[in-house]
DNA sequence: CGGGAGGGTCAAGCTGCTTTACTCACACAA
DNA sequence: TTGTGTGAGTAAAGCAGCTTGACCCTCCCG
């Protein structure tokens, strides 16, 4: 069945996801990132450049802000993120990365790659990426992407 | 980006994983199945032949017997399954869909298939599929497939 | 007839959220 | 000056959907 005929289009999706994803965390895990879920490579995305509110990490995350609280609480006690005042004041607090956080994201990126170069040698990774943005702009227009939430 | 460069391979699979799912659910939602949620059909299409029991089923969904006895209980209370005395005795008991089940069963196949059938009209489904099989058999090997499990 | 293996179920606990409700800091108008 | 609205943060409780742990049957086989 190498057509991945007899087996449903969003089954297939599921369990491509549920592997890769599965595989990027084993290997995260492995450098010793076992505490950090995928939501807070999430969240690390959404503060990389200036940082942000938490209440703008919720929606980035598309979660409610008292969720994105958490996490941001979670990340704060481990390292990974301070709260800073706003510069434009308030009741703001900035949520900025730390030097752990950056150098997670440098790691996650490097193994995302190595791990896409890999499945190269197995799958037309062009092809998957082309058909996938296409089926996403089919189901989702053109404007921006949404947030990736658990799935069911 | 029609190529889908800039962004993540992991990220747009889950993405396409999610919308399609989202607008499958959504549909069937709009037919009167708001109430079963996707490990409700995975259910279904588990016990479709003969039935199974709890602890069968529990290993073909990837949880816990005890999950499974939840969702057995929850499926027989509002119609969908039945528990019947197991043909080979013991404490077994055969778990069994009920018309209900197998209705479902045609409808979410129909919305499949209809929904595949319009996402035909912006990508190329043939080598989507080809290519996440790939990717499966890749990650998995050949010998069968995984149980679909909420992703992170 | 006495274990023990396999299957079912009860009960408690946990995680990662949501909902509800509140507090605080500022802006701006009366 | 007051006061009132708005947006951000936070505290507390609740909830869904699991897991872990413990136990109870039924049968088989020595």
């Amino acid at each position: 069945m190498e057509s991945g005929g007899g087996v449903e289009l969003t089954f297939l999706l599921g369990l491509g996801f549920q592997l890769v994803l599965g595989e990027f965390t084993r290997r995260l895990a492995e450098v010793g990132y076992a505490d950090l879920r995928p939501v807070h490579g999430m969240a690390f995305q959404a503060l990389k450049g200036r940082g942000a509110t938490a209440t703008e990490l919720a929606e980035r995350l598309g979660v409610t802000k008292q969720a994105a609280g958490q996490i941001v609480d979670d990340l704060e006690r481990r390292g990974y993120v301070r709260r800073e005042p706003h510069p434009e004041g308030g009741r703001r607090k900035l949520v900025v990365l730390t030097g752990a956080a950056r150098e997670h994201l440098a790691v996650a990126g490097r193994i995302l790659h190595e791990l896409e170069a890999e499945l190269a040698g197995s799958a037309d990774i062009g092809a998957l990426r082309r058909e996938l943005a296409r089926v996403v702009r089919a189901l989702h227009g053109q404007d921006g992407l949404p947030p990736l939430r658990p799935v069911w």
